[in-house]
RNA sequence: CGCGGGGUGGAGCAGUUCGGUAGCUCGCCGGGCUCAUAACCCGGAGGUCGUAGGUUCAAAUCCUGCCUCCGCAACCA
C-alpha cells in the first residue's frame, strides 16, 4: 500500500445525538475512527474524517422544552459545551463537522428526498399502530404487556401500563422492501462491506427474513423539529432517514460536485453495532435509490463493558473521558482503548487494567525506553547522533524487525485490526529494549577501543525512536511529535509530513544531528488512579 | 423454541475459519544489570480450555444436549 498518494480516504463516524453528554463509548468511536484515518494520511493519502451531530427529532425538542429554550439554542449550547470539546479532550483531527442543522444539509436532504420520490421510491401510505398517550410514539408489539386489573386483556404499555390507542396516521414511505434483493447481492459480491463477520452475519440474516418498507415522514400535528418534506409542508423528515445523509451531505452531495466525486463512496464508515443496521441495510438501499455508489465498508464495533455489563446511563456506569485524559492524557486515552480492545468485539474497561498498561506499556516499555537512548546519547556523544559502523547480526536483527514491523502494521490497518497494528509495533519496543541490555552500551562506553561499537549501538537505537514515532503517530500523536522533534532535532521536518514507508526504510538519521532533550513522555502516576 | 455474542492458569484476552507441542499482557516467585521514568533483561510456578456425550489415530478447535453470563426489545458509541 506505498503507492497510495492519490488515493482518497474518507471515514466517518455517527453523528452525536445532543441529547446526551458524551461517555467514554463516544470517545472509543471517534478515537478508531481517528486513529485509521491519521494511519492513511501518513501513508500520503488525502484522509478526511468527517463526524458531526444529529439535531432534530421529538426527543430533542421535549428536551429543549423541559430546559425552557427552543431546540436551536439547546443543540447550539451542547455542540459547544460538550460535543466539540470533546473532540479536543481526546485530540481528534475531524476534517469536518457537520451539523444537521445547518443549511448545507438541511438543503440537500431535500434534493435528496425530492429525487427519490420524482423516481419512484418513496409514496403516501397510512400507518396504523399502537400509540401510548404517555410515551407520545407507537410501540411495536414487542413493546406492549397484557394488561391487568382493569386493564385486563388489553395491550398496554410496558413503561406506563396503560391502554395503547389504534391510531392511522398518513406517512410517506420508502420502499425499503425492494432492495433486499439488491442488498443481498451487495453483500455477496463486496462481502467486506460489513465487517466484523459477527456483524455481517446478522445482518445478512435479519434482510433473508424480509424487509417492510419505511415510514420516513412524520406529521407536524405531532411534532415540527425537522427538515420539511419538499412536496408536502405538512410533514417533516424521520430523523434517521435525515442524519444518514449527512454522511453525503457534509462533502458536497446537491452541490460541490467536485468534492463529492473525489471523496464519496465513504472508505470507511465505523458504527457502534446498536446502530449497524441502519448503515448497513437502511442507507446502503437509500443510496442504491438514488443512483449513488454504496460505501466500501461499514464496520460495526463492539461495546465497552464496566464491571462485566454495558455502559448505562441508568446503571450510572457512563464515565466521561475527561476523568481518563485529566490523570492519563489523551495519548494514553487512545493507546489504551485502541491496544486493550480487539475492535469489533466487546471489550473491558476497568481502572486498574487502565492504569496497569499506563505504567508497563507506556511508562515503563515505551516512554522509559526513549528517555534511556536520549539519555545515552547526550551523555556518551554529547547529544549528537553517532555514525555507525559495520552491523552484526544482533543489529540486523533490530533492522529485521523495524522492518517487519511496519510491514506488519500496515496489513493489520488493512483488516481493521487496529489492536494487532499495535502490537506489531510493540516488538519493536520490546526488541530495542533488550537490544540495549544485551549490548551493553554502558560497559562499551568504558573503553576507548569499544567506542565505536557504542556508537553503532546507540545508533541503531536512535534509528528505532525515529521508526517509533512514526509508526505510532496515529495513536499517539502528543507523545510521538515530541519524541520525533528530540530524536531528529527538528531536522526532518514535522512529523505529519514523514510518511509511513519512511519507517520500514533505515538509515534515515544523519550522524551528527544534534538530538534534544526530552521531557518524560508518559510520566509514573503516583498511588491513586481514580 | 425471539435474535446475537461469550464461558481458556489470580485478572484481562488470543487461539476455534482449514482439528495434531495451550499463547499473550498484567500479577506472583527466583536471578541478572545499572544507561533509564525504583525503569530494563532472563528464568520459573500456575490452566487440559463451562458441562455431559459423540465423531476421530488425535478436539479448546467438528457434531448434539445441558448449565451459565451478557447484549438487543426500555436513555445510551
Amino acid at each position: 500500500m506505498s503507492n497510495a498518494k492519490d488515493q482518497s480516504f474518507y471515514s466517518t463516524t455517527p453523528i452525536f445525538y445532543v441529547n446526551d453528554a458524551p461517555h467514554i463509548g463516544h470517545a472509543y468511536t471517534e478515537v478508531a475512527t481517528d486513529v485509521l484515518t491519521r494511519w492513511h494520511a501518513q501513508r500520503g493519502e488525502r484522509a478526511f474524517m468527517l463526524t458531526g451531530s444529529d439535531e432534530h427529532g421529538e426527543k430533542i425538542l421535549r428536551t429543549a422544552a423541559a430546559n425552557k429554550t427552543d431546540p436551536k439554542d439547546w443543540a447550539d449550547k451542547l455542540v459547544h459545551d460538550a460535543w466539540l470539546p470533546l473532540l479536543d479532550t481526546i485530540d481528534i483531527r475531524n476534517s469536518d463537522f457537520i451539523r444537521t442543522t445547518e443549511p448545507r444539509h438541511e438543503k440537500n436532504v431535500q434534493k435528496f428526498l425530492q429525487h427519490l420520490y420524482d423516481n419512484g421510491f418513496i409514496y403516501q401510505g397510512s400507518y396504523e399502530g399502537n400509540y401510548c398517550v404517555g410515551c407520545e410514539e407507537y410501540k411495536t408489539e414487542a413493546d406492549l404487556l397484557e394488561g391487568e386489573g382493569a386493564f385486563e386483556g388489553q395491550p398496554v404499555c410496558a413503561i406506563h401500563s396503560k391502554p395503547v390507542e389504534k391510531l392511522k396516521e398518513t406517512n410517506y414511505f420508502f420502499k425499503l422492501s425492494e432492495f433486499q434483493e439488491p442488498l443481498l447481492d451487495l453483500y455477496t459480491r463486496q462481502p467486506e462491506f460489513v465487517a466484523p463477520d459477527s456483524a455481517r452475519n446478522e445482518v445478512v440474516s435479519f434482510v433473508r427474513r424480509g424487509l417492510e418498507d419505511l415510514s420516513i415522514s412524520r406529521s407536524k400535528e405531532k411534532f415540527d423539529w425537522g427538515i420539511d418534506i419538499p412536496w408536502d409542508n405538512s410533514h417533516i423528515t424521520y430523523v434517521w432517514f435525515d442524519a444518514l445523509l449527512n454522511y453525503i451531505t457534509a462533502i458536497g452531495y446537491g452541490e460541490d460536485e467536485a468534492k463529492f466525486q473525489e471523496l464519496w463512496p465513504a472508505s470507511l464508515q465505523v458504527v457502534g453495532k446498536d446502530i449497524l443496521r441502519f448503515h448497513a441495510v437502511i442507507w446502503p438501499a437509500m443510496l442504491m435509490a438514488a443512483g449513488l455508489p454504496t460505501p466500501k465498508q461499514v464496520f460495526g464495533h463492539g461495546w465497552l463493558l464496566v464491571g462485566g455489563e454495558k455502559m448505562s446511563k441508568s446503571k450510572l456506569t457512563g464515565i466521561a473521558p475527561s476523568q481518563i485524559t485529566d490523570t492519563f492524557g489523551s495519548d494514553a486515552f487512545r493507546y489504551y482503548f485502541m491496544k486493550a480492545i480487539a475492535f469489533g468485539q466487546d471489550g473491558s474497561f476497568s481502572w486498574e487494567d487502565l492504569s496497569a498498561r499506563y505504567q508497563a506499556e507506556l511508562a515503563n516499555g515505551f516512554g522509559n525506553l526513549a528517555s534511556r537512548v536520549l539519555a545515552m546519547v547526550a551523555k556518551y556523544f554529547d547529544g549528537e547522533i553517532p555514525t555507525p559502523g559495520d552491523y552484526n547480526d544482533v543489529d540486523q536483527n533490530i533492522i529485521e524487525i523495524a522492518r517487519k514491523a511496519t510491514e506488519e502494521a500496515e496489513a493489520a490497518i488493512d483488516r481493521v485490526a487496529i489492536q494487532d497494528a499495535i502490537s506489531s509495533v510493540w516488538t519493536l519496543v520490546d526488541a530495542l529494549n533488550n537490544y540495549i541490555t544485551v549490548s551493553e552500551p554502558w560497559v562499551l562506553a568504558k573503553s576507548e577501543e569499544t567506542r565505536d561499537r557504542l556508537a553503532t549501538v546507540l545508533y541503531v537505537c536512535s534509528e528505532g525512536l525515529r521508526v517509533l514515532s512514526i509508526q505510532l503517530a496515529p495513536v499517539m500523536p502528543k507523545a510521538t511529535a515530541k519524541l520525533w522533534a528530540a530524536v531528529t532535532g527538528s531536522t526532518q521536518g514535522s512529523l505529519d509530513d514523514a510518511p509511513m514507508e519512511s519507517a520500514a526504510v533505515w538509515g534515515v538519521l544523519t550522524p551528527g544531528t544534534k538530538t534534544s532533550e526530552l521531557e518524560p513522555l508518559f510520566p509514573r502516576i503516583e498511588a491513586e488512579g481514580n
